[in-house]
DNA sequence: AAGCTTTAAGTTACCCGTAACGTAAATGCG
DNA sequence: CGCATTTACGTTACGGGTAACTTAAAGCTT
């Protein structure tokens, strides 16, 4: 009655074995191909094996313990951000070269879908996770600890991280634009960013900006958008209420270059010139930074390497290899055209 | 010896329900919440999966063959392109709204990464595949057959789908296009984009668009960069190819927006004026084609919708429900400020 | 209070592949 | 040729949870 067809349909080892006449030990043997059968009786089997169609049954194996899952949970704030998008990039196929499956969580920036995710990831028996961003809440973390697995929280560099950590001091990189911004000649600067109700890397880069920027005497007037995704929109609309509230600030600081991107075009909508009327940067360094007409002024970070270098401590702690629990990957200050030169 | 850590240490039922001094079988009834106890009892084992940190184990119970996995298979081609991370987040959010998850595969635009990828996906389970293309390998073909489970192609529209098929018709769209640009008067017109070894949806693009233009007495002259991923950096360069060639095309269009914007970068360094000296046109219609200085002249595709719509179909046959096999997702000519206006 | 029904459990078997162990036949060797 | 060793298998048990069945106790009825 009930249709459990596939459970139903699918070819079990026993089957392949019954029919090439073999006990369903010997057919394990020669698919795994550790030897002890003779080459009669391996073709004998991997002949019915073709015949039938048979795919083995991973989650048998995983399950009678005597190996570790594939699977490997990767958790991303959203995709709409491209730089996100090109970490899993750099993520999934460090993992695929190596035979890992990615299982995918976005978690939308919030601390309880990542929670949620992460309760159902582990019932999934993950040999490792690669988690976005450092903090977490305290349920999440307590399963965290005692999953007994590899964890490589990334984007946000942990100098004490749960297990591992890869990424780049989101506050330096804040106070390195705001230094540079105050070197051009920039006092007066407004910040066009998103609000989150948690801590996170943009809020870090900001708190890093102010003391470059308030250290060196110089005023932040910040713009944040309530409940916004971090895109072009928010930063065109940022820009123009930023501008409207009559702060005066000669320059704006993007929380990341797709904001940056609206901001350019509402500056240009507006007749205003970039950097003569006003100066732009970003964060990120979006591929189109340097396509566009006038290069965007951003701070460069290696996303698909970040990715990548996630992947390979996840791979290098699953051989049991020794690796580094703590990996700064740098970032780089593109100058750009978008503010003012102060040479 | 051998650290079998997480194995060891994770908490099982029977130690759940040992510490609550009740069977098994009693504790994995408190845990469904299927009745059947009392509120004692409850209240005991629950008390003691808090206080052991018990997460259960879904690889046996789906490996008890009693239920279907909440796994679906994704493949994308890659996420570089803007448009399928989009895609993906459609898809995994739909999903994940749905308590499925997402395990992903990135095929590289190649058949045999995908068919690697499907043979290693199907062997854990997945309650069900969502693909991406309609191209498949023959051993991809069969397994995909024989594994009994729902699977939508999506994308590239096709009629007699392997199960069900979400997309647009893509010749339709790239003759569309090509009716426009003529519509505008172009004539001499040149197309830039990558080569595949593989049919596929850009394929079909440039098939639908030649139609148009040699049907309506205009050529069409393709520059096709060889072994490149399409975006900004091949735009670029195709069109530098392209113009050097000497076949004087008053108009080019491209095989996606980023490659596209590559093309609008490269006129504007050379001092041609777009749409004056030569027309730009996209495809896909990324978010910031709306907000650049000129707007681009694109082919609107409605990407997050495609994939809460592939989403939909999936959650659809897996809950029983009549779904359409077959899903029209629709495309819309953006006209833009790239292309000279014939009006 | 006897008899019946309901509730709250426990027991057994099973899913699929593999480790560990057992065994019979084939091979090697002096 | 007889004994030790290797090869080529087969057999049993197991993992974690659940369906199906069984059993004991409690509740209800007249």
């Amino acid at each position: 009655m009930k249709e459990k067809s596939n459970k139903n349909s699918r070819i079990s080892l026993s089957e392949v074995a019954r029919a090439a006449g073999v006990s369903k030990m010997t057919a394990s043997r020669v698919l795994r191909g550790e030897g002890g059968y003779s080459e009669k009786t391996r073709d004998k089997v991997m002949e019915k094996v073709d015949q039938l169609g048979y795919l083995p049954n991973r989650l048998a194996t995983v399950f009678a313990g005597d190996q570790s899952s594939t699977f490997v949970g990767v958790s991303i704030p959203d995709l709409g951000n491209e730089v996100f998008a090109q970490v899993l990039e750099g993520i999934d196929r460090k993992l695929g070269s190596f035979g890992r499956q990615t299982v995918l969580g976005l978690t939308q920036h919030t601390q309880q879908e990542e929670e949620n995710w992460i309760r159902t990831v582990l019932s999934w028996q993950p040999a490792g996770l690669i988690l976005t961003g450092r903090y977490h809440s305290p349920r999440a973390t307590e399963m965290l600890r005692n999953a007994g697995i590899p964890i490589v929280e990334i984007w946000d560099l942990n100098s004490s991280p749960l297990d591992m950590s890869v990424g780049i001091n989101h506050f330096d990189s804040g106070f390195d634009m705001g230094r540079y911004l105050m070197g051009c000649g920039y006092f007066n600067i407004g910040y066009v960013g998103t609000s989150h109700d948690t801590a996170n890397a943009a809020t870090t880069r900001l708190d890093g900006f102010c003391k470059a920027v308030e250290g060196g005497g110089g005023r932040v007037v910040k713009q944040l958008c309530l409940h916004d995704t971090a895109t072009y929109y928010p930063g065109f609309y940022g820009t123009e209420q930023l501008l409207a509230s009559g702060s005066g600030v000669e320059c704006i600081f993007y929380q990341n270059d797709a904001m940056a991107f609206g901001g350019l075009q509402y500056c240009s909508a507006k007749g205003m010139q970039v950097p003569q009327d006003i100066g732009i940067a970003g964060w990120g360094d979006l591929p189109i930074a340097s396509v566009i007409a006038r290069r965007l002024t951003s701070m460069h970070v290696p996303h698909l390497k970040l990715g990548q270098a996630a992947a390979e401590m996840m791979i290098g702690r699953l051989s049991d290899e020794p690796v580094e629990t703590c990996r700064d990957i740098g970032f780089r200050l593109i100058p750009g055209t978008t503010v003012r030169n102060n040479a």
